[in-house]
DNA sequence: CGTTACATTTACGTTAACGTCAAGCACTCT
DNA sequence: AGAGTGCTTGACGTTAACGTAAATGTAACG
């Protein structure tokens, strides 16, 4: 267990991340990270540095805050158990068939779409009797 | 020609095309729809019916109800300006290359989660991390 | 000591598309 | 007349993930 003492700033966190100040106290008040403080201000550790690198892929999944803060806190409690593992694994399944649906349906959509710009009539014609 | 009675009330409208009475009140206050009305009673015409169709595959499409507005209301002044036709093609074709934009980075997103649950140890492996 | 440069907390603002009351009219049936 | 049903108009509430502004602090520089 090296105890590499690396504290970050918030604005070296932001450069560092791309993120503004205003997201990592907002991720902090919705307790997904907890820097420690040197009197008042923020000093990020290496571990705030891992969960945020986590919490920044998990919204590219597609995941809510509060998913991920769920998440974070199951292995925050204990890291070993099973149960817990296999409950994060079901969580990234169940997101994956929401983003397998969502995909189905936009495709749908874009198939749709362009065939109403190449047959280039229909939805002039639905717009137009909409106008009536 | 048969001059069906073509006027629905807001229920039936509602069961038709599976919407709320908020949703189309919603509608006309947004200026998308315009009943008639029957002292104060609203009367949704054929017309109403057929705006109320484009709207339903406008959101399918992801457009939203300004843009949706703003295509009808082209029409309503002028069916036939040329101009105006082009300017609802291109609004199409934005989204549609916004669709297939999103698309990509849902398909990227779906492949690197189905990376991690194959994998079956990064995931894990990185929130032990992030939780020191 | 004054200014500059960051930092902090508090708290209201933003956006879309409705949801959810509350209070009351209009009509019909009994 | 009273009850029941359906419709109406307000008008505030909801949700996520921050943005933005105000007032304040504090630390180093010159």
């Amino acid at each position: 267990m090296t105890m590499t003492n690396d504290l970050m700033t918030i604005r070296q966190m932001c450069d560092a991340f791309d993120v503004t100040p205003r997201t990592l106290r907002f991720y902090e008040a919705k307790e997904l990270l907890f820097p420690q403080r040197d009197g008042t201000r923020r000093l990020f550790t290496r571990s705030d540095r891992a969960r945020l690198k986590l919490i920044l892929r998990g919204k590219r999944f597609g995941f809510s805050l509060e998913d991920i803060r769920q998440i974070l806190d199951l292995y925050d409690r204990d890291g070993s158990n099973h149960a817990q593992t296999l409950r994060t694994y079901d969580l990234a399944r169940q997101r994956l068939a929401q983003m397998e649906a969502q995909r189905a349906e936009l495709d749908e959509a874009i198939t749709e779409l362009k065939a109403e710009l190449d047959a280039g009539e229909a939805m002039i014609a639905g717009l137009r009797r909409a106008a009536e």
